[in-house]
DNA sequence: CGCATTTGACCCGCGC
DNA sequence: GCGCGGGTCAAATGCG
């Protein structure tokens, strides 16, 4: 498969590239110790200046640090939330996908009895991940307590491809797979594709993904089961090849609402080493950056925790600062 | 030539 | 018990 060819690592959204030059970028720090210098040059003696100046950029420094790893690590909280925020919803349109629940018990229908409007198009790019192994009460364990199997982790993918692209269904998530088989199921005209783990052989994971009915761009994506392997991606990382679809990691409606093609924010990577090599690629345009970047800051700014937590950190910060 | 994909056959569970 | 339909297998095929 042609993972090289995924436009998914291009559009990686890098959080910490502002933040981090804040401190890192030495030409900055020149800026604002010079503007510093300018402005409080003439009242103090330029030693005793340069000193105090010098100590209070490097706690300037530390502060934009550790904010800056409060960022990272509120984000990744967002994503997780935002995933099972996004599992839970994706219950929903479950339904719709495979209206005919009647037969196939298994899958759908303990997921849809809480059926609402089934806008399918509301979910887009989101990962959903359905624990059914511990938090499936709702009568799949009881219709089938002998299957130890199923009890895996069931999570659903819904992928938008380009509109060209409705033959292909490949759904790049960073890991390796092997198609076994494919069927047309009643439901839905499209074909459904079988896919097995083959990154690690004793990886237990399959991968079903059928385009939906609705809309033939989107690709869903059925994850069964546990990888017992890191991700693919995390080692190919080390080497700046960031590659792949990460669950959860986008806010659907916006990325829905464009006809273009699948834009994925991979948060969770943007703390690894290779978000300042990786990200520089070739569809980062100024326009896609910017709407990246105002996505992101939207959906950050949005997260009431978020907010919250950046205030206090700010304000604390300033008050210690202030106290000395 | 080796590996991945394709695709028809087969298996199995479920509903009637 | 039978038929339907989803899921899997494995031989055939294609591709690098």
């Amino acid at each position: 498969m042609d993972y090289s060819s995924a436009a998914y690592d291009d559009t990686s959204l890098d959080l910490n590239t502002k933040p981090l030059r804040l401190f890192d970028d030495t030409p900055i720090k020149k800026e604002v110790h010079s503007k510093i210098l300018i402005d409080f040059g003439r009242q103090l003696s330029a030693n005793e200046e340069s000193g105090a100046l010098l100590e209070e950029l490097q706690r300037v420094s530390a502060e934009n640090k550790k904010l800056t790893e409060m960022l990272t690590v509120m984000g990744e909280s967002y994503n997780a939330l935002r995933s099972q925020l996004l599992d839970y919803m994706s219950k929903n349109p479950e339904k719709e996908l495979s209206p005919i629940s009647k037969k196939r018990k298994s899958e759908s229908s303990n997921n849809t009895n809480t059926n609402t409007n089934t806008n399918s198009n509301n979910i887009i790019n989101g990962a959903v991940n359905g624990n059914s192994e511990s938090s499936s009460s709702d009568g799949e364990s009881c219709k089938k307590p002998r299957e130890e199997t199923i009890k895996a982790k069931i999570s659903r993918a819904y992928v938008r491809t380009e509109a060209s692209d409705t033959t292909s269904l490949v759904v790049k998530d960073g890991y390796q797979w092997r198609k076994y088989g494919q069927k047309v199921t009643r439901d839905n005209p499209c074909p459904r594709a079988y896919f097995k783990c083959s990154f690690a052989p004793s990886c237990p994971v399959k991968k079903k993904v059928q385009r939906s009915v609705e809309d033939q761009s989107i690709l869903v994506a059925t994850y069964e089961g546990e990888h017992n392997h890191s991700h693919p991606s995390q080692i190919e990382a080390t080497s700046g090849s960031n590659r792949g679809m990460t669950l959860g990691s986008v806010p659907s409606s916006s990325s829905l609402a464009s006809s273009g093609p699948t834009i994925t924010l991979d948060l969770t990577k943007s703390k690894s080493s290779a978000d300042t090599k990786s990200t520089k690629t070739r569809t980062e345009t100024p326009e896609v950056r910017k709407f990246l970047v105002e996505q992101m800051a939207s959906s950050l700014t949005k997260d009431p925790d978020f907010t919250k937590a950046l205030a206090a950190a700010i304000s604390g910060r300033i008050l210690q600062h202030n106290s000395y």
